[in-house]
DNA sequence: AAGCACACCAACCGCGCAACA
DNA sequence: CTGTTGCGCGGTTGGTGTGCT
């Protein structure tokens, strides 16, 4: 059978999400819960389809989301699953609570892959070092034939620019057209602990009005309900604050 | 300073599968 | 059984930032 593309009806807007699609979104879902993605960009106003409303939330607007560098463990066990269950890409994010699998496998194709390769690379009876061949393909290559440059200052240099680069500008979208208003003095430095589940006491004390949100997102505790909005508002991202407001996640101020 | 190449990642695309009428 | 619909997955692409020459 033949289905037409879900977004090839006039009008759908596709690229890049503004914060104000952003915004929509997540006070659609948080009130209503996403149902139906189908319908739901027509219900909450969207043009977009459906297909993008739940990439778009599963990928980036989650509040569970995790973001920010893969600790080693995390790396450790993407190669892990990687080598038991192949591509399965969604697989292995259920092994790494806050991952996407979209997220792991650009961490894959950009940052592990090439690691592995060089983990693999063996010397020549020359002394150089070749990648093994069942670690080699094409995209180890330029046009030209060269390989391609590796991180100098260390093997996971990359990660560090990654990390830090995603803190600052989290979407195309965001970064242009929300996040501008926040010098970068502005937004607080976030250490691992900032991802951690273990609770601060303002955590606690805090987190009561937070039972709706911590149950619409499965959380465990309203306290990490908090604790993972107080984050992103942490981020420099006040405008979820109002978000999660409207959408009755707060009792009262 | 400008141009180029590369790295990164958000978003798109197409397909397969399951549920349902 | 067949066709339709919706969801989820994996592969790919395109835009943007960064570093090098």
């Amino acid at each position: 059978m033949v289905r037409a593309p879900c977004c090839d009806k006039v009008g759908l807007k596709k690229g890049p999400w503004t914060a104000q699609e952003d915004q929509i979104l997540t006070a659609y879902v948080l009130q209503h819960g996403h149902g139906n993605w189908r319908a739901l960009p027509k219900q909450a106003g969207l043009l977009r389809c459906g297909k993008s409303c739940r990439l778009r939330w599963i990928n980036y607007l989650r509040p569970d989301i995790k973001r920010g560098n893969f600790s080693r463990e995390e790396e450790d066990t993407i190669i892990e699953f990687h080598e038991k269950l192949g591509n399965k890409w969604s697989a292995i994010a259920a092994r790494l609570p806050g991952r996407t699998d979209n997220e792991i496998k650009n961490v894959w194709h950009t940052h592990l892959k090439k690691r592995l390769k060089k983990k693999s690379a063996t010397p020549d009876s020359k002394g150089h070092f070749t990648a093994a061949a069942s670690t080699c393909d094409s995209d180890s290559f330029n046009s030209s034939g060269k390989m391609s440059p590796e991180p100098s200052s260390s093997e996971f240099s990359s990660f560090t620019d990654s990390s830090t680069r995603t803190m600052e500008t989290h979407s195309t979208g965001v970064k242009n057209e929300q996040m501008e208003e926040y010098s970068p003095e502005s937004i607080p430095e976030i250490d691992e602990s900032f991802w951690s589940d273990e609770l601060s006491s303002d955590n606690s004390s805090m987190a009561s009005d937070f039972p709706a949100v911590a149950d619409e997102f499965q959380l465990q505790t309203p306290e990490l309900a908090y604790g993972q909005i107080s984050n992103m508002m942490d981020d420099g991202m006040e405008f979820w604050y109002d978000v999660f407001i409207r959408a009755g996640g707060l009792q009262e101020l």
